[in-house]
RNA sequence: GGGAAUUUAGCUCAGUUGGUUCAGAGCAUCUGCCUUACAAGCAGAGGGUCGGGGGUUCGAAUCCCUCAAUUCCCA
């Protein structure tokens, strides 16, 4: 057989993920006999495409779930998809308009069939992109949030917390989005810095000559909406107005002015209009003095008929010929430039209304409190734990969750309207109705019902996505179906920051009200990936390579190892595609060693006396990485985890170990090291596999012939066993030796070729005899022996071993002479600071034993090191 | 305006209770090599006042204060 240099992954791909997926090995059912792993996706958009941030979060839980599944778990993922009413629903409304169908011209159901129609179409791309990524999600359990039986969850869920009392209709002034035509969630308003001006307007005072106040204000098109002035009560200069009224200009209208501690007399002129319907902090200010509330602007952003002037105006239209008209009644005092922070559509960029409306609220006081604790106290564990404090923050100060949204693409709120003008909320409208006839005591028939207009908030459905994914109906039943009650609590979730609020908060809430119990174990956060500018990969800016693209040119190992390089947990990630081809350089590396092993000779006939101590030392100190893994692991660092894999697989095993044992070219191998060499190979593709998944699959099957039972996804992870840090403290000293060795020919331009006579200076030969073979082979000598010094050869120190080589060209004494002395000098200035410390009283008296116990084998091993480099000087003059 | 996080080599980051894991890793850079597994490679080398300043301590990248810069959350 031979292989190619290169290792091309495109075939090795496709090929073993049909073989997963053939043979069911990604698939999980209820079994009491394993321990349960379960991790949900957290489900992308039915909008979106693959992006960067996807390929980072679905390779850090397949790297998980691998694992898991190796380490005899009864490892479960389940993939979906979320609906994401807004981001889905605009995205229709665009199809449509190019289409020439305007979203007002059809009905609900029109719409929905639309929607549905492009969500089969184009939902379930991102889940095959997935699979190119070798994401092992168990796909016969894929769901999706808008699913008739996960929908009836949410509406059960919406029912039940509306018996409770948990859930309420209110007026509230909620973040209207004008273009969107839907009510926002504070954390979808995103605020800009806009530069705009400030109006200066006069207002008459009633029943007076001339005498004026003058107010300052951003939205000059809303004085028609105010219904008084207020000043600060402690504020002097207009206490005399207190009790008088106000004319607003234009449409002459007398409004009250009154004294309230709300108004920063700093700001503006003191004097602060009043618009109830038009600002949170003036909605407020209505409240307390029982103003009348007047709405002028309408839903799509233009002035109503209450206005009076302006009438079908947009309200930014209506702000310049307002100031305009104040402007020609002279009434506009000045205009100023000012800058403000203004919220705008997360979705739709329009700038925000905030606006009164009749919405569907979730009261969070309660609900919240052991969604609270369970973080702080670590029942639920956040890595990294940094996040803990801005959890606590939200949770402390949340506020009433507002969950409709004036959209079509959702769930539909399930309260039905009465022509009494009452509501009832229940499943159907058939309970509906008999609900209603008996509290009211009618006899309405179910045409007389009217549900509400309004879907559910996205999030409402998927933060119960931990239960329904496995048992959509507990909810509606009570009963906990057999999945629900093994698979959760899941184990692990992988998200991103941004949404530890929106999603993950929410997730925990329902988790504790709904099944008494965390939904996860741990959090793993994310970070976001950026451009080299530090900009967020988007699509929208371009700056985003195809993943796909990536994975046809790197491969989908390289690309997934290239993600995990840089990306500590919570730490962005500044993408950039050498990571990927680092990773693709590393997985040739592997295959290239494959290459090696597999192209040996064996001989049974020889016996192996040279390479104990190679196996020896290699199988130290895969344990000590092994364990080194393990712990990155145990703590989430991911990261950590693939380096430390990383150096074990090509410093130790490919650059040290293999060069230890190679044999010479075209002669043979004994056979006990061939064994055990192909053994350790296959404990590296082991714990490599949760990050090169097909690669490793690959070798595996090229190692020898196997059956899907013996797969390598579904093989034992390897046990760390006990290791003998002496030898690998040993051969690190001996790795030194050739590295310096090493040196002497590349910085005098002697030839690899050129073997040396190696002469050591040492306290402890029986170190330098169990590694001389290796010593020779790795060093090119001819001979190593023992002895106090050679006469004119160079040498160097390796702790306070003296080593010597004798050169056929004559050596620069001098030059030797110099470095010796620098490094004396180096050595005891070293030393002067140990001496120093120790001589300290209350450094000793004070530094517990060991510290002072190491201070003083440093002062030995220095002064060791001076008299073996003076004495070489010495032999030099 | 309130709060939090971050700042260590050219880049991205480790550095746990203050003391040998203490100044590290990977990448990048430089030098020499197409040495029969691998140039997607091999061998070697250089590179940092641990953001600035002050303090506590026998001892500070690590603890405290202060200033600065960057980022995020809330208003």
């Amino acid at each position: 057989m031979s292989l190619s240099t290169k290792y091309n992954p495109s075939e090795a791909e496709s090929k073993w993920y049909d073989f997963w997926m053939e043979n069911k090995l990604f698939s999980s059912s209820v079994d009491y006999n394993k321990e349960p792993y379960s991790i949900v996706i957290p489900p992308p958009n039915v909008t979106g495409v693959l992006h960067m941030g996807h390929m980072l979060n679905n390779t850090l839980q397949d790297v998980l779930i691998r694992k898991a599944r190796m380490e005899g778990k009864n490892a479960c993922w389940v993939p979906g998809t979320d609906h994401a009413s807004i981001a889905t629903e605009a995205k229709v409304v665009a199809m449509l308009k190019e289409k020439g169908i305007d979203k007002k011209s059809i009905n609900r159901e029109e719409f929905l069939s639309y929607a549905w129609e492009w969500k089969e179409k184009y939902g379930g791309i991102i889940l095959e992109q997935l699979k190119k990524l070798g994401a092992s999600c168990d796909w016969d359990r894929t769901k999706f949030t808008m699913d008739a039986d996960l929908s009836e969850a949410v509406i059960s869920v919406f029912v039940d917390l509306h018996n409770k009392g948990k859930i309420y209709r209110g007026i509230r002034m909620v973040n209207w989005d004008p273009q969107g035509k839907t009510a926002l969630s504070d954390d979808e308003v995103i605020f800009k810095e806009i530069q705009s001006k400030l109006y200066y307007i006069n207002y008459k005072i009633e029943g007076s000559e001339d005498e004026t106040l003058t107010i300052a204000t951003t939205r000059p098109e809303t004085i028609m909406a105010d219904a008084a002035i207020c000043i600060n009560p402690n504020d002097s200069r207009f206490a005399h107005l207190k009790g008088k009224k106000a004319i607003i200009p234009l449409i002459n209208r007398s409004i009250p002015i009154l004294e309230d501690d709300y108004v920063d007399v700093e700001f503006g002129t003191g004097c602060l209009k009043v618009t109830p319907a038009h600002d949170v902090n003036d909605y407020e200010i209505g409240i307390r003095h029982k103003l009348e509330v007047i709405d002028i602007i309408a839903d799509d952003g233009t002035l109503n008929e209450k206005a009076q002037i302006l009438v079908g105006e947009d309200r930014f239209i209506a702000r310049k010929k307002i100031a305009k008209l104040l402007k020609e009644a002279g009434q506009l005092a000045k205009e100023e430039e000012y800058t403000s922070n203004v919220g705008h559509s997360e979705r739709t960029d329009a700038v925000i209304e905030p606006k009164l409306s009749l919405q569907w609220f979730l009261k969070m006081e309660d609900i919240t409190k052991p969604a609270l604790t369970a973080v702080m106290d670590d029942v639920i564990a956040l890595y990294p734990p940094k996040f803990k404090n801005m959890y606590r923050s939200w949770m402390d100060n949340v506020r009433d969750w507002c969950i409709s949204r004036q959209l079509w693409w959702g769930h539909q709120i399930p309260a039905f309207y009465l022509p009494n003008g009452e509501y009832v909320v229940a499943k159907t409208a058939e309970e509906a109705l008999v609900v209603a006839n008996e509290k009211y005591g009618e006899n309405y028939k179910l045409a007389d019902l009217k549900q509400d207009e309004d879907v559910l908030d996205t999030w409402f459905s998927s933060w119960l996505w931990p239960i329904s994914v496995f048992d959509p109906n507990v909810f509606a039943t009570g009963e906990k179906n057999e999945d629900l009650k093994y698979y959760y609590p899941t184990n692990d979730l992988v998200t991103a920051p941004e949404i530890l609020f929106f999603w993950v908060a929410r997730m925990i809430i329902a988790g504790y009200e709904y099944m008494g119990e965390k939904p996860f174990r741990n959090v793993y956060l994310t970070g976001i990936v950026r451009d080299k500018q530090g900009r967020k990969m988007s699509k929208s800016l371009g700056n985003s390579p195809d993943p796909l693209e990536l994975i046809k040119i790197y491969g989908a190992d390289g690309v997934r190892t290239g993600m995990l390089f840089s990306s500590p947990a919570g730490n962005d990630l500044p993408f950039d595609e050498k990571l990927v081809e680092q990773g693709r350089n590393f997985a040739n590396k592997i295959w290239n060693a494959f290459r090696l092993i597999k192209g040996w000779e064996v001989d049974s006939s020889i016996q192996n006396h040279q390479n104990q101590t190679a196996i020896l030392w290699y199988e130290s100190r895969f344990n000590q990485a092994l364990e080194e893994i393990e712990d990155h692991f145990s703590k989430f660092r991911i990261s950590d985890a693939l380096m430390s894999t990383y150096k074990l697989v090509w410093d130790d095993f490919c650059s040290w170990y293999l060069e230890m044992i190679k044999p010479e070219y075209q002669k043979p191998i004994d056979l006990e090291t061939y064994e055990k060499t192909l053994a350790f190979f296959e404990k590296i593709m082991k714990v490599l596999h949760p990050f090169m998944p097909f690669l490793t699959e690959e070798l595996w099957h090229q190692i020898k012939g196997r059956d899907v039972k013996n797969a390598l996804i579904v093989s034992p992870w390897p046990k760390a066993d006990e290791y003998n840090q002496g030898m690998i403290t040993d051969a690190a000293q001996v790795f030194e030796v050739v590295s310096q060795v090493r040196n002497i020919r590349a910085s005098k331009g002697i030839s690899p070729k050129e073997a040396f006579a190696l002469t050591i200076n040492t306290q402890s030969p029986d170190l330098y005899k169990s590694f001389e073979a290796i010593l020779t082979k790795l060093a090119n000598l001819e001979s190593v022996s023992y002895g106090d010094s050679v006469e004119g050869a160079l040498s160097f120190v390796v702790k306070s071993d003296e080593f010597f080589i004798p050169l056929n060209e004559s050596i620069d004494v001098e030059a030797e002479k110099e470095n010796l002395k620098k490094e004396i000098e180096y050595t005891k200035g070293f030393l002067n600071g140990v001496v120093k410390k120790l001589s300290n009283e209350r450094f000793v008296n004070n530094a517990p034993d060991q510290v002072v116990a190491i201070e003083k084998k440093k002062q030995a091993d220095a002064e060791a090191k001076i008299k073996t480099l003076e004495d070489s000087l010495a032999k030099l003059s």
